[in-house]
DNA sequence: CAGTATCCCTTATGATACTG
DNA sequence: CAGTATCATAAGGGATACTG
């Protein structure tokens, strides 16, 4: 828990649990439905796992999460009280949207946007046999620089390495210009368009793909 | 700012400007009317001034806020970033309300609590002339024990001291007690039943008071 | 009124390595 | 997999005094 503010305000006592770095986005990676401590870690890669940890401790103790284990399994899901923070964090990812459009080079991470990616791949969509993507991101260095998305019916394994099947579509992209296709700041169309993106494969493939990921909800926000 | 959490999330970005110590609370203020530099510290007391200072200059930066100087005088004031922040903090304290429900002895300050009361005066309710209202916390330190408001038809202003005019409404209260009135956790009725709260001054004027101010947001929101 | 200038300092955080 | 342990550093913040 924070530092105290010394005030009765409703907000203030809300921000002493709330405003401390990381936590939001723990929140955020709860929300999104992540609960064993190495997915968290996933979607929080600079957070050190000390300090994830720590945090999760605290909102254990604040009663925002429960902790479950099952066997060697341990489990953090949200309380009632922390799920009602879901609107909260969900404005937030408008407001940070409509007001905090540029992304610095720092923010741009492979890793992490394949982990959001696969998080959103569309079962409905998606061919109902085994369907394998390649990403590269030729700009980027070498140890991030190739990815795999593994699709079955119903799971989808990343892989920073080529796990041997064959290649249904090969994305090669800038990554700024994938980012922002994923935040919902431009098109696939646009991207295809002004070469920044190249998908190689099947024609019909090519065209199905970007309907296999679940439609970014910041894509709708209407921009200031 | 706050340090780059190196995540092309909107939240993230949201909360690299957002979740400092102060900021929301700082925003909080500017919501609630407050413009000037003193104002603004009235709120945040134990706020340093070279902090409010600092997080002024940020967000300013940052296009949440503007500041206009006329004169000598200068204000402060939300930009539209700034102002979609409103339901984000509206919600905050709700959430706050529901789930962070106990004071400790440190979250309880007359002098915030006054500066707060005076902000919510209704001038349609009370009466059309100069109306004077003391305050005593009998167990407050002596420094912070008696307050007064000088309320006029359009003007309230709040003294720590004696202001020499004829009291209309004496409020005699335990600080905790008056707080949970106010953050709408109990009833003026219920805390002039218990006797930790007693009015002294004619009975009409002690019947009228509790509508003096307007009711507290916080005061409808179900608790779970 | 509207801030700056200092100074100290702790403590939050990052980085890395290690364990059952 | 699910964390602890350790350590060093930066810097964020508190307190107080001062200024145009």
């Amino acid at each position: 828990m924070g530092a105290s503010y010394g005030q009765f305000c409703p907000v203030a006592k809300a921000m002493e649990l709330l405003d401390e770095r990381w936590t939001m986005l723990l929140i955020r990676e709860l929300i999104a439905g992540s609960r064993r401590f190495n997915d968290l870690r996933r979607g929080l890669p600079r957070m050190s796992p000390t300090l994830l940890s720590r945090r999760l401790q605290q909102l254990t103790a604040a009663g925002l999460i429960e902790r479950q284990q099952f066997g060697a399994e341990v489990e953090y899901t949200l309380t009632p009280a922390g799920k009602e923070l879901e609107p909260i964090v969900r404005a937030l990812g408008v407001w940070g949207t409509r007001w905090i459009p540029e992304l610095g080079d720092r923010d741009l991470d492979p890793k992490l946007l394949l982990w959001d990616m696969h998080r959103e791949v569309d079962h409905e969509a998606v061919p109902q046999r085994r369907t394998v993507l390649q990403f590269s991101f030729p700009a980027a260095p070498p140890r991030v620089r190739d990815w795999w998305l593994v699709i079955t019916p119903d799971d989808v394994d990343i892989c920073d390495f080529d796990p041997g099947h064959d290649i249904d579509v090969q994305v090669t992209a800038d990554l700024r210009c994938l980012t922002d296709v994923w935040r919902g700041e431009r098109t696939w169309a646009s991207a295809l368009r002004s070469g920044e993106l190249e998908l190689a494969g099947p024609e019909p493939l090519r065209r199905a793909l970007p309907g296999w990921f679940k439609k970014s909800a910041f894509a709708a926000i209407p921009r200031p």
